[in-house]
DNA sequence: GCCGATTTGTCCGTATGTATC
DNA sequence: CGATACATACGGACAAATCGG
């Protein structure tokens, strides 16, 4: 349910975009054009349309217009700049997601776990390593952290489905922000057992470190993510700011 | 030099907030406040803060305030959803670049390269190769492909320099949009002779390609940088937005 | 629980500047 | 030169969330 005008507009186009009712490199109708279509202030419409900048969906250029450059995505491919739950990008790409809950057990925070997690020492937390499945296929295992103070409740049961969900829908909390680090690691035992990886093959693999911030502020979770080499895409848009 | 008043804003801002005058965790003044000090309307003050969220400097609170969640990225980070040149990247982080051009040849895109690059069979193009280094370390192995229609001149001297800084400024270029895909892939003997690595201890490595668009929507440039594995490091931002 | 003050979120209208055609 | 299109900036209005009394 979109919450704003300016979200549905934003929608709408952005749909309009990924279904080809803007051909490819044309100008998308105009500012004022857009203000008549969707009745409502150039703000609004200006609005919309920077989102679709930041997406890579459209270019605007002064003068002239603003021009669709949208080009679908591989499937398989996340996309940056935005959260997205494993399950959610398994359906946004027509897959069939399944997850195996490997451990999980509540633990408390020691100084050598606070100084990779960034959580206080001290701190209860949940820790839940898991099995990711794409159409049956092993490709990601999760190293997850939570803080049980932000995220009381937890079970095994929640973990094999969607813990995101679990988050927003029952206890009606937002994810605000994250930061996420790439890098590339030497795969351990555990990889090559659970993601079925020859080490003479690929002897390592990406790896994507995500602190999560809640509406709060505060840092409740830090998910290590362990990527198959041969699956791994990670999509980018990157907008170069003039005279940066 | 900062081009608009919420620029000028929201490169204040960030100063402070780099520089720890405004305490993290804690919140920045109000828009009020910043109105006054900035003597500015609310929409200048807002774009400016709303920058720094996507930026992942702030988190914006209805009804509380605006919350510093900065934390100094670590040396050797790079930083996703900005355009940056591997120069420029160093600087930032107080390292030595250098550039060793292995490659220069002007080039006709056939059908395979097409497929690889997005240019069209038949345009003529700059192909480069070139080894960055950090601090006489090599890093990064670049592949570059310039499509010599959008950027004419390209010499051997400058891409020992910063081919960017030569569109840029000499060429007047606007670099607008850049669409990138991290991979991993099976390192070559390319990278092993000239990244100093071993096979045995890692047979694979970080690949970003990157398809790079001028102000007129020309697909002008295609990067493929293979980066050492045990010094890439990819950082990113993500704005959950509510109810997506 | 209520109310008012504060703070951010959304939306509108208008004016002016700059680039393109 | 004028018309069109996007960019910047201002001001005002109301909504929604938070907090303190």
């Amino acid at each position: 349910m979109p919450k704003s005008k300016y979200d549905t507009i934003y929608k709408d186009l952005k749909r309009k975009i990924e279904s080809n009712e803007y051909a490819s490199q044309e100008l998308l109708p105009s500012e004022n054009i857009l203000i008549q279509t969707y009745d409502c202030s150039r703000n609004t419409v200006r609005r919309a349309v920077s989102r679709l900048v930041t997406d890579g969906y459209v270019q605007t250029m002064q003068g002239k217009g603003v021009r669709n450059i949208y080009q679908p995505t591989p499937q398989t491919a996340f996309t940056l700049g935005e959260i997205e739950s494993f399950r959610e990008s398994a359906i946004r790409n027509g897959r069939v997601p399944s997850t195996k809950v490997l451990v999980f057990m509540e633990i408390t925070v020691n100084d050598s776990l606070s100084g990779k997690t960034g959580f206080p020492a001290g701190a209860e937390a949940y820790y839940i390593q898991r099995l990711h499945f794409l159409d049956d296929m092993p490709l990601i295992i999760n190293h997850n952290y939570f803080r049980k103070e932000c995220t009381p409740g937890l079970t095994k049961e929640i973990a094999e489905n969607s813990i995101y969900q679990y988050l927003e829908q029952d206890l009606r909390m937002a994810i605000v922000n994250s930061r996420r680090v790439m890098t590339v690691e030497k795969i351990t035992e555990i990889d090559e057992k659970y993601l079925e990886l020859n080490s003479e093959e690929y002897n390592c693999m990406a790896v994507v470190s995500s602190y999560t911030y809640n509406s709060d502020g505060i840092l409740f979770e830090f998910t290590q993510s362990r990527h198959r080499p041969d699956y791994f895409r990670f999509q980018d848009n990157a907008v170069r700011r003039s005279g940066a």
